[in-house]
DNA sequence: GCGCAATGTTGCCAATGGCAAGATAGGATT
DNA sequence: AATCCTATCTTGCCATTGGCAACATTGCGC
C-alpha cells in the first residue's frame, strides 16, 4: 500500500520495524515467548542485523521499556491534574499499549538503569506522586495515598491484561477502572459523600 | 536436613527438589531466566530426568502454579472472614512466596487449564468474592467491590515484588498493605470493629 | 569524489529444549 | 525367590537460539 518497499542492502527502517515486531510478538506470546531470529526473519533481514540497533535481546527489551515509559509519561501528563483522570489514564495506557506495559514493570527483563529508561520512568513517578498529594487526607499521608492509588490502577491493569478478571462477560476496562477508583477514593474527594 | 542422601541411580525425591530449585531460580532471575538443564545439574541428575516428572519446561511451571494456588487458597482461608485480613493475607502470600506468585498470574507461562491448577485457582477466587460481598456498599456492587479490593492487593504486591516502590527506604510490605486498605476501604466498614 | 562509520551478511560456536532408545531398580505377581 | 513390569534415570542426538568474528555494502560528511 504505502511505501513498504525495502531496498536491497540497507533496510533503512530496521529499528522501528524490529520494535514493532517485538511489540506484536510480546502481545502474542509474552515478553519472552519469541526469538530474536524470528523477528529478524519477519523483518526480512539476517539474524544479526538487529544487533547494530539494540546490541542484544536485552537491549531490544530495554528499548521497548524506554519507549513505554515515554509514552506512559506523555499519557499521564495529558490526563491533566485531576486525580481520577490520571488513574484512568494509567489503565488506559496499559490497555492501549499492553506489550510496553508488560515489559516496563519487569525490570529483570531489561536494563532499568539505562539512561534511555530512567528519566522517563521518574517523570511518570512524579506525576503519580502529584496525584497522591492532591488527594491526601492529611499531612504525612501523601505517600500512602500515592501508593494506594498506584496499587489500585496497577493491579487492575495487570489483572485485566493477564485475563484474571475475564469471568465470561466482556468488560470495558477503562469504565470499570473509573468505577473502582470512585468507590475507593471518592470519599477523599472534596465535597464527597460516602456511598451507602 | 533430613534424608538428603542421593542413592545412585534413582534420586527418589527429584520432583520436590526440582520444584525447589525452580522456585529459587525464579526468585533469582525471574520466571524464564533459567534453563531446565541448569536446574537438573544443580539437582545432580541428567538433563532429561525432570521430563519424567513434569513433561517439559511448561509442565514444571504448571506445577509451580498449581502448588502456588494451593498455598494461596490455604493462606486466604486461614485469614478468616474479615475482609482486611484477607487482603493482608493476599499481600503476605506474595511476599512469602514470591516465586509462586510471579508465575501464577502469568498464564502464558504455563497451562492454566491443567486440572491441577484450575480448582485451586477457583477456590481462591471464591474467597476473594466473599470478601467483596462482605464489604459491598449496596446490592449490585459486589463485583465492583471485589475487583477494587483485588486490584489493590494485587497491584501493591506486584509493585512491591518488582521493586517499583523501593525509593530508598525499606518498608514492611504487609504493614503498608494494611495501611492502604484502611485508607481506601475503611469508610465502607460497618461500625468500628468486631466482625460479629 | 572519497573515505569512513553505520548498517547488514555469512559462518561459526556453545547452550538449550526435547525426542528416541537403552539402562537400572524397586515392587508386585507368581 | 525368580520374574516381570513399570517408573525413573541415562546417553546420544537434533534443530533452534543468542551472540561473536570477519567480511560486504552503502551513504553521508568532508
Amino acid at each position: 500500500m504505502t511505501k513498504t518497499e525495502q531496498p536491497g542492502y540497507h533496510h533503512g527502517n530496521l529499528r522501528r520495524v524490529m520494535l514493532d515486531a517485538a511489540l506484536q510478538a510480546i502481545e502474542e506470546s509474552g515478553p519472552t515467548g519469541w526469538s530474536l531470529r524470528e523477528l529478524a526473519r519477519r523483518a526480512g533481514v539476517s539474524h544479526t542485523a538487529p544487533a547494530h540497533h539494540f546490541g542484544d535481546k536485552t537491549g531490544l527489551l530495554t528499548a521497548v521499556a524506554a519507549e513505554g515509559f515515554e509514552l506512559f509519561a506523555t499519557a499521564l501528563t495529558a490526563a491533566g491534574d485531576d486525580f481520577f483522570e490520571v488513574g484512568t489514564a494509567y489503565v488506559g495506557f496499559a490497555v492501549t499499549h499492553p506489550a510496553h506495559f508488560r515489559v516496563m514493570f519487569r525490570p529483570e527483563l531489561y536494563r532499568p538503569d539505562d539512561p534511555a529508561v530512567s528519566p522517563a520512568r521518574e517523570r511518570a513517578g512524579q506525576i503519580l506522586a502529584a496525584g497522591g498529594r492532591e488527594l491526601s487526607p492529611g499531612p504525612g499521608r501523601d505517600r500512602t495515598t500515592t501508593v494506594a492509588a498506584w496499587s489500585m490502577a496497577h493491579g487492575f491493569a495487570s489483572l485485566y491484561l493477564d485475563g484474571a478478571l475475564a469471568d465470561g462477560a466482556e468488560i470495558d476496562p477503562v469504565a470499570v477502572a473509573r468505577d473502582i477508583l470512585g468507590l475507593t477514593f471518592g470519599h477523599l474527594r472534596p465535597g464527597a459523600t460516602t456511598p451507602k
